[in-house]
Order: structure tokens, then sequence, then C-alpha cells
DNA sequence: AATTACAGAGTGATTAGTCAATCTAAAATT
DNA sequence: AATTTTAGATTGACTAATCACTCTGTAATT
């Protein structure tokens, strides 16, 4: 139907809005006028699609949240040992953020804000349990470091979030394979036993 | 003399007071009434001391980022060779979080809030030449991983947030010893050259 | 006496969210 | 097929609350 398609792009076009403005700006300092605003809807229409501005952040976050893990995970069961695997995860994770950089950093703004809601600090344990899973495989295998499972996941996200981040700030190296094999082969080096 | 003690009182109770309710509550859902009324001092007496409240931020930032490095840098200089000089800093900048959760959460938030003052991105790279001397110090003498010099610090950096959080939200490991030479173990080992 | 610290009521601007009115398009009725 | 009904989409003016910051007067310090 075509109205309701129409009425899809415009809940699309708020959040859209929405993430661009909480990235350049934050988000308490990006008033819900702005997002009705940028996204050519009036004021009243942004709360007819959410009921506060809270719950069209979390909404956000969720999506934004569901759409990475949908694309990073992809293939990465079929591969046949760890070090494929976990290199596909790392692939497809960096190369998310780089076509992505919004979606990027709005999660991790959202992460390191202070107050994240009950709800979705629920939706962040969903999709644990793949990474610990496969952590858990590469101990018993011997092929990843003895270390406990939680800390390996924390560490190894922020080794990403690392990477992406200067990747995003030194654009030169973004296309450069080379350069990224080598940020790679350091990230296994770092997880993997000898 | 006591009056001198007195504003110096005034002005590091706002301080504290204002770092308290942003790690909870984050910059711009804590209004500045809030700021004054937990520090037990009037509304007028804040722009005393600060002209606006983004001074407030920068200087709060400002003042904690100068404490921190101070801390953590104390001695380094006097180790023998890179990885007593690595390990003193680390086990310093690990210390100095767990001991200061509220610094430590304060920088980490400022950092990555989306709107930092022009000032203090200078005041960031006020200390930044030191990690970088000391990075270019053990790639010469074939300790570290030859790996460019700014990547290495974006990417160390991102690991010691990640095991300080990771301690941060489980206590009973902060002061076991074990527990922190394993995480300086995987750290050092992810840095050094085999 | 002069300057600085401090208080707290006051102000104009801005905010999230409401509401009554209008529009749209599909379903129901004729 | 033409008309009416209905449900939901959309609007933007409006409101009550909140905000950063000012101003004026008073107390303390020099």
């Amino acid at each position: 139907m075509i109205s309701q398609s129409k009425l899809e792009n415009k809940r699309e076009r708020i959040l859209l809005a929405a993430r661009r403005l909480f990235v350049n700006q934050g988000f308490h300092s990006t008033p819900t006028s702005a997002i009705a605003r940028e996204a050519s809807v009036a004021n009243g229409t942004l709360f007819h699609y959410f009921n506060t501005k809270e719950e069209l952040i979390n909404t956000l976050y969720k999506e934004t949240k569901r759409s990475f893990f949908t694309i990073t995970t992809a293939g990465v069961e079929n591969e046949k040992n760890i070090k494929r695997k976990v290199r596909l995860l790392w692939y497809n994770t960096v190369k998310w953020a780089l076509n992505r950089p919004q979606d990027f950093l709005f999660i991790q703004q959202y992460s390191n804000s202070p107050f994240i809601s009950q709800l979705t600090q629920e939706d962040i344990s969903e999709h644990i349990g793949f990474y610990y899973d496969l952590i858990d495989q590469g101990k018993e295998k011997g092929t990843l470091k003895d270390i406990p499972t939680d800390l390996m996941y924390q560490l190894t996200t922020y080794q990403i979030y690392g990477i992406i981040n200067y990747l995003l700030q030194h654009k030169k190296f973004q296309n450069n394979s080379t350069y990224l094999s080598m940020a790679f082969e350091f990230y296994w080096e770092s997880i993997a036993k000898k």
C-alpha cells in the first residue's frame, strides 16, 4: 500500500534525523523540535510515533544494534576454524562501522552515556551469548588464551572500538588492505594462544 | 589564611558536586541549580566562580586530567627498561581509576561526548607526547611491536579503558593481585614483540 | 573605605509534551 | 458505483516546567 509506505517513511525520517543530530550534538542538546524540523515533519508528528524523547532514543538504539548484529555475524558460523570466524567477525564489524559511521558513533555514544534505560540493558545482553560462545569454543580448542570469558569479551570489544575510531580519523587507511590486515593480526595475536 | 581556604572550599565543593552529578546524569541533564544545591551553595555563587556552565565543565576536565597525568606518570622515568616503565604506568593508571572512579568515569564520559571545546582539544594533546615518546623508545629497542605510534597509543588507551571498566564492574578482582598481574601480562603480550 | 564573596529572587529563552482541528484513505453502506 | 463512516495520520499553536544566567542587596575581608 502506498499510504503505508508513506507512513513508514515519516517514522524512518524522524529516526534518521534524530541520529544525525544526536551524533553531532548529543542527546540533551538536541531538542525534539530540531529533530522534527530536520525530518520535515510537524512537532506533533514526532510524538505520534514516539511517546517520549527517551522512547525515540531507545528505539533508535535497539534498531541500530539489531542491524549491527545481523550484519556483522553474517556467515561467521560457516567458517571452519576459530581464527577464520574471528577474522570474519572483525572485518564485518570494521566494515560495518566504516560504511555507517553515524550508526557506529551513535552506538558508542549511547553505550557511554550515563543513563541507559533498563529495557535496553536487557537488549544488550540479548546478543552477548554469541560472542561468549565463540570465545569459549576458542578456549576449549586451545586456540585462544585462557582468560575469563567476560574479560576477554570486554577487552576485545574495546580494542575494536579503538581501531574503528582510529580508522575514522585516518581515512587514508580505510581501504588499505595491508593496513587492515596488520591491524587484524595485531588483534589476533593479542587474543591467540602462543 | 582561613578566608582563603574557605573560598577555595566553595569552589572545590562546586567542582566535586558537579562531577558527582555529571557522572550520574550527564552534562545536559544536570542543571546548574542542582549543582549549587548539591554543593550547599547559592545559585549565584556558582556563577561567581565560573562564568558559564561550559567553563565549569572544562575546568573540571582540565583539573582532573592534570591530576591524572601527574599521578599516573610518577616514577615512570626512573624505571630501567621499557617493560618496567609500561608496567608502572599501567598499574598507576589502573589504581588511579579504582581509587577515584568518579574521576575516571568523568574523563571517559567527557572524551566520548560529542562537543568538546577547542581549548581542551589542545589540552588533550598537551600530555600525549609523553606516551608517544615511550612507544617510540620501545620500538627502537625492539621491545615493542613495530606498528604506527599513534595506532599503538590509541589501541592501548582503549585496552586500559576496557580493563578499568571491567574492574569497576567486578569489585572482587580489584585487590586480587594475581588477577591484576594476569591482566597486565595480557596487555603486555599484546604490545610486546615476540 | 573599598573590594570581593555570597545569596537568592527574578528573567527571558527554551524545552518536552499536549491538544483540538484538519486531512487522508480505506472500509462500510447505500 | 457513489456515498458515508471511521480510524488513524498530521499539523502547529499552546502550556507548564525548566533552564542558564543576571541583578541587586548584604556580609565578610582587606
